[in-house]
This record gives C-alpha cells, structure tokens and sequence, in this order.
DNA sequence: TCCATCTAGTTCAACTTTCAAGAAAAGGTC
DNA sequence: GACCTTTTCTTGAAAGTTGAACTAGATGGA
C-alpha cells in the first residue's frame, strides 16, 4: 500500500503521499474549525452558511434550487433537507417559481440577512487567521491556481460527469 | 459581505474571496468524488477507508482508539461508530490493550487487510486523476507546504487548542 | 489509604447526509 | 392530442456525525 511501480499500480511517491496526507488533514481540521466555529456563532453547520451567503450574492437574494446546489456543489436532496431546515429557521422562504411550475425559489428572509450580518466578521477572521494570515502573496495566488486545475477537473466542460446536483 | 474594509473588519480581497471559493469547491467536490469511489469500490466511506490504511501502516496491524484518532484528525466518538462498523463486516477488531484497562486497540483483521489491498489500486488512480495528474511537480511542491501550513496552523504546538480527538 | 481529578472509550439522542423512490410539470415525437 | 422521456424537487429510511452524559480505570496528592 505505499511506495513504487509493483504489480502494474503506479502507487504515489513519497512526496506525493506526504502531500496527499497533508491535504487530508488540512481539510478535514479546517473544515471540522470552520463547522464549530459557525454552529457557535451562526447556529449552522459551515455548508448551511455557505448557502445563505450565495443567496445574499443573488439578484433579489433568491435562487433556483437547481442553481444553489450547483454553486454549492451538493445534491439536490440534501439542499431540499437543508432548505427545508433553514425555513424552520426563518432564515429562508420558499417560492414558487413563476415561469416553471415544478420550480421553486430559495429566497432569503431579512431575518436571514440580518444573521448573516451579524456572523460574517467572525466567519472572515476564522477564514483569514487559518488561511490566508500564514500564507505568501505568492503562495495565494498559487494556491488558488491549484485549488481551481482541481475543482475544474472534477467538473469538466463537455460533461457526461457524475455531478452531485444531477443526481 | 463582500468587499474592503468596512466597520472595522478586515473582509477578504477580490483575489482571496476567489481563492476560497475555489477551494471549498475542490474540497467538496473531491471529497464527494472520492466518497462515491470508495462506496462504490469499497463499501465504506472515504474517512473509514483512511483508517484502515491506518491501522494497515502500524506495526502489528493495530493501533490505540485514541491514537487512530489524531491520526485521522477526528473526534474519539465518531471512531467509536467508525470501528463499530468496520467490526460488523469483520474488517477491523477489538482487543482489550494490556497496559491500561482502561484501552482499546483497533486491530485490521486479514480480511480487511485483504479488502485494502484489493481496493488500493482503484483508489490512487482516483487520487491520482483528480490532483496529481493535473499538477505540475513545482505545483506539488508548493501545494504540499501550503497545507503543511494550514494543518500546523490549526493544531499548534504547545497546545490548549480545541482538537477532535481531545473532545 | 482515601479522594478528587483526569483520561479512555462508549452510548444515546438530535441532527445531517445519502440513496432510492416518487409526484408533478416540461419537452419532444409521432 | 397521446405517449414517452427528461427535468425539478421532495420524501422516507438508513447510515453517519455531533455533543453531552456516562462508566471504568488511572493518577496524584493529602
């Protein structure tokens, strides 16, 4: 399970284990840091939070369900369950969509606006201080350069992909 | 929620919003990419699989709860459930640790020894096509310290931090 | 020794996610 | 229009995760 070419698997280097390893960890505690940090501040894990902010960026702060998971990158059933959720909430309402009828809205109450005001600052220095406060300029710029080779490989143009929002 | 600074937040730059947006993209697309492979080819979620690459680099094939999990970054908890599971399908076993009464180890059995060496050609090529194919070898370079960066930041040294597997 | 405190690991309930199934509307095609 | 397929979104059950509470054993004094 480790090191060089044996049996026909072109099994990863040293180095590259050591980078796959250090990815791991990485995500997983940033993203366990980020999940407390916001189900303390905001009441929701990160992704929920993720999903208000994309609609606050929204023309009427309202989207498509189909739309916010795709920008979310998440399935459709777990959006309608997390939806569903953050109406409990009073954070976000449904609407029918005018043009579509089996469409639906997500659209974002003041209330919703009004927490999301209130928790942004402590979300963006959680971000900064395990992020970008120890990384270069340079390595930024690098490191959004990756992240995207990443993100566009696993979503590729012509697409016969098997993405989470079209499942 | 956008922009520079207002009230007396530092808010992220064009270039910083654009590099995390970039990441929690690839993250989450990865980590649902390598969920479906591993379910698919393996039977069991990417993180369970972490541990039984774990427990399948300790000397003796085992390793205490504990242990496995700062290793794989998570709360002793979702371990317990972890191994419980693994255990019903006879891939990892329990033995009581002889030194402290109050321990566990975590034990690969053969067949799950057996399972991994199955399933591990499968899974690099995954993690092969998905980063390391697509970078170059100075990208790899670069992409290793920033998360080294990132993982260190987030479990310092001389330690009060609030870390999973001391929860 | 006795006691308070700490550590290792598990368990329960609440919550989130996944997967498969399903209802309802939209879009062809004949 | 009738028929079939596709798209949109929801639902319910099973699986996984979290956080708090709990048991049992270790540890370090007084």
């Amino acid at each position: 399970m480790t090191t060089a070419s044996t049996g026909g698997t072109h099994w990863l280097s040293d180095e590259e284990q050591c980078v796959w390893r250090a990815y791991l960890h990485a995500t997983t505690l940033l993203e366990d840091h980020l999940d407390r940090q916001l189900q303390r501040d905001a009441g929701m894990p990160h992704i929920y939070y993720g999903l208000l902010v994309q609609l606050s960026q929204a023309p009427g702060h309202q989207m498509r369900m189909t739309e916010l998971a795709k920008d979310a990158k998440i399935t459709r059933s777990r959006l309608s369950h997390a939806v569903a959720r953050l109406e409990r909430n009073g954070w976000v309402r449904r609407e029918d969509c005018p043009s579509d009828k089996r469409g639906q809205n997500a659209v974002l109450t003041d209330e919703g606006y009004e927490m999301l005001r209130r928790s942004a600052p402590g979300h963006v220095r959680a971000v900064r201080q395990a992020m970008f406060d120890r990384l270069t300029a340079e390595q930024v710029r690098s490191f959004g350069e990756i992240m995207q080779v990443i993100a566009t490989g696993l979503e590729p143009e012509g697409t016969d992909a098997d993405l989470p929002w079209l499942r």
